[in-house]
DNA sequence: CAGCTTAGCTGCACTCAGTGCCATACTGCA
DNA sequence: TGCAGTATGGCACTGAGTGCAGCTAAGCTG
């Protein structure tokens, strides 16, 4: 599609690239090994090699480190909206923009699995980084609801389009809540996009 | 139905509910005139006439002051659920659940108001209390579809309640995140459970 | 290539939230 | 009245996060 983030154009951007990286190679890494609150932003900073104080300059806070592909989301569902069919209907855009936020997780190479499978724990264990994904999912849940407004004028007011998304987003935020809880769906993404599937499927369908 | 808190047993009850009021009412002035964040811990204990030390063996946090009925909003859905009719669907029970936790705001005379009008604001502002606000509403959701499945253990199985209760809070909690912005519904918590209102019985149509 | 400019790195000192510990004071109860 | 349990709050501490100022090195210009 676009072309790849890491051909940074001066030297200068691909340094803070790497550093970047490196900061949140060397969070996953003492996450894993010593837990979230085990691990202090100065640990990580020291194991990436950086002063204490220069970890606030790439990430605002310790908990951002999880989230660092958060606009690709956003990018993802806006370009489902766009290339949406004359007749699709407002939920048929929004079911499909829902998936691909889901299926984004490009943008870090190798690290992806493991930063995936350690956020999932994360959210479900550290009250910090659940609130930072929260935050982000309300985040993410607004500006679709602003892009599928505009996508449908005729049907759908500010209110409107808000709560629509809102439902639709919450029946994904309920259901994970539940399926992260399973013993199964930890370390398995594939298996929990199945299930999380077929239960919106499921509550979703009085509006199909 | 239940006897009103302000009655405690015995004096060191009496005591501690007096020091929690004190220091939620001194919390409550100190954040209109100074600002959240321009408000420490230690300004509130000393305006409650309390140790600093104190204030985090009634409250865990900052931020955990500003929703101190959480509990009563649990008890309120539990209820609206139990009252339930034969005739009654899911949605039906759910949509009425949710309009009681709405309507919860019990528990503290006087202060009710303004605490209700700044919690809005501290909610719109401050990123700390907006991701405590979603938490508490996660696990108001929890609860309720725990007890929504138990209610109809035929009709529901766990994802499936989550997913149904998910999407109904999601549309309060989208819709709310408009109208918030919107500055008629600014101390004016009537009008904007009015608006709030309507914007839901037009989305969740298709399941009525 | 030499020199100027500017962006980013980082140490230092600081504020504030939150915790563990312990001595003290007060309440409830016998 | 005396004993036991509990709330209090001072003290010292950790860790997140910020402002500042000096330095280094990258980028740009002639």
């Amino acid at each position: 599609m676009s072309p790849p983030t890491h051909a940074g154009r001066t030297l200068r951007d691909r340094k803070r690239d790497r550093t970047r990286r490196a900061l949140i190679a060397a969070a996953v890494d003492l996450f894993e090994r010593r837990g979230y609150d085990g691990t202090t932003v100065a640990d990580i900073a020291a194991a990436a090699d950086v002063g204490t104080r220069t970890f606030f300059s790439y990430f605002g806070s310790k908990e951002e480190l999880m989230f660092p592909d958060s606009q690709a989301r956003v990018r993802a569902a806006v370009a489902a909206i766009a290339a949406r069919r004359p007749s699709d209907r407002p939920a048929d855009v929004l079911l499909r923009a829902l998936r691909d936020v889901g299926a984004t997780d490009g943008g870090l190479d190798d690290m992806v699995g493991r930063l995936t499978a350690l956020r999932l724990r994360l959210i479900r264990t550290v009250p910090a980084v659940r609130g930072r994904a929260l935050q982000l999912a309300l985040a993410v849940q607004r500006e679709i609801a602003g892009h599928l407004r505009r996508a449908f004028p005729a049907e759908l007011d500010d209110v409107g389009a808000a709560a629509l998304v809102g439902a639709f987003v919450g029946a994904v935020t309920g259901a994970l809540q539940v399926l992260l809880e399973d013993p199964d769906t930890h370390n398995d993404p594939e298996y929990l996009r199945q299930r999380l599937h077929t239960a919106m499927d499921d509550v979703l369908r009085p509006w199909r």
